[in-house]
DNA sequence: ATGGCTACGATCCGTAGA
């Protein structure tokens, strides 16, 4: 099975960009993130046409998350529960023998500001859903957004970011107790090569320049890990006019 | 020089992203 996530920056403008990387990468399941629709905008007919099935949980302007599947999707459920938000961040769905939550952390904007201690909130809130999660569903997937880069190698220029939101030690302490709940990045599972990012700034010719994070994340339960076989960062719909600012994260997996 | 793009929803600029 082939899964990935992908923060699109807008679904409306996105659409024909995904629908061409549906049909050339052939992923199973697809995360989807920054959809900045609400339910009732989005393309579900396309998408049905391209053989994926959806859950939504959509946002006018800001946020907003879905989960594709060449298989049917069952049990969706939206948000975090016990944390109130009304921002549209989480969904999750069962999906071929799977469990899988796709997320849209907050940015954070910066070290200290309110959207920031908002942000720590969030990642305590997740931590506390999927340590119950875990113990329903041993075979977890959780991929999306997290807005982290876990580890200074996660990131173009270390010394420029040191302290900054995204590599903060609080945001990288947080990204730990995911880990610690038994969750493993699946992309250091495996021998990388370095320097390699999944969003770049619009500006200053970030792509060109490789002035990238690693900040979109695909996470795995023990089972799942055991059976990981790839995880990669497909840079290809990168480099196409009007692109994501992010790039997809895709993994294999051996499922029974 | 603390900016530089891009998307959105409001106008002809502000908010947000990361």
């Amino acid at each position: 099975m082939k899964l990935a996530t992908w923060n699109v920056n807008s679904i409306k403008v996105r659409l024909p960009q995904l629908l061409d990387w549906l049909a050339a990468a052939q992923p199973d399941v697809v995360c989807l993130q920054e959809l900045k629709s609400a339910d009732a905008g989005f393309p579900l007919a396309a998408l049905a046409d391209a053989g994926y099935a959806c859950a939504v949980n959509g946002q006018k302007t800001y946020n907003g998350v879905a989960i594709l599947a060449r298989s049917p999707l069952a049990e969706i459920a939206m948000d975090l529960p016990g944390f109130a938000d009304e921002q549209k961040r989480v969904i999750a769905a069962g999906v071929q023998g799977l469990r899988v939550v796709c997320v849209y952390c907050p940015n954070g904007q910066a070290v200290g500001s309110e959207k920031y201690e908002y942000k720590l909130r969030w990642f305590a809130g997740l931590r506390e859903y999927l340590r119950v999660e875990l113990t329903k569903h041993p075979r977890l997937v959780v991929a999306g957004d997290f807005n982290v880069a876990p580890e200074d190698r996660d990131v173009h220029d270390p010394k420029a970011w040191e302290g900054q939101v995204h590599v903060s030690d609080p945001e990288r302490a947080a990204w730990r107790e995911l880990l610690a709940l038994g969750l493993q990045d699946s992309f250091r599972l495996f021998e990388q090569p370095e320097k390699i990012f999944s969003w770049w700034d619009y500006r200053m010719l970030g792509f060109r320049r490789n002035a990238g994070l690693r900040i979109d994340h695909i996470l795995l339960s023990p089972p799942l890990a055991q059976g990981c076989t790839a995880s990669t960062i497909d840079k290809a719909p990168r480099k196409l006019e009007r692109p994501s600012d992010h790039a997809p994260a895709v993994v294999e997996l051996r499922v029974g």
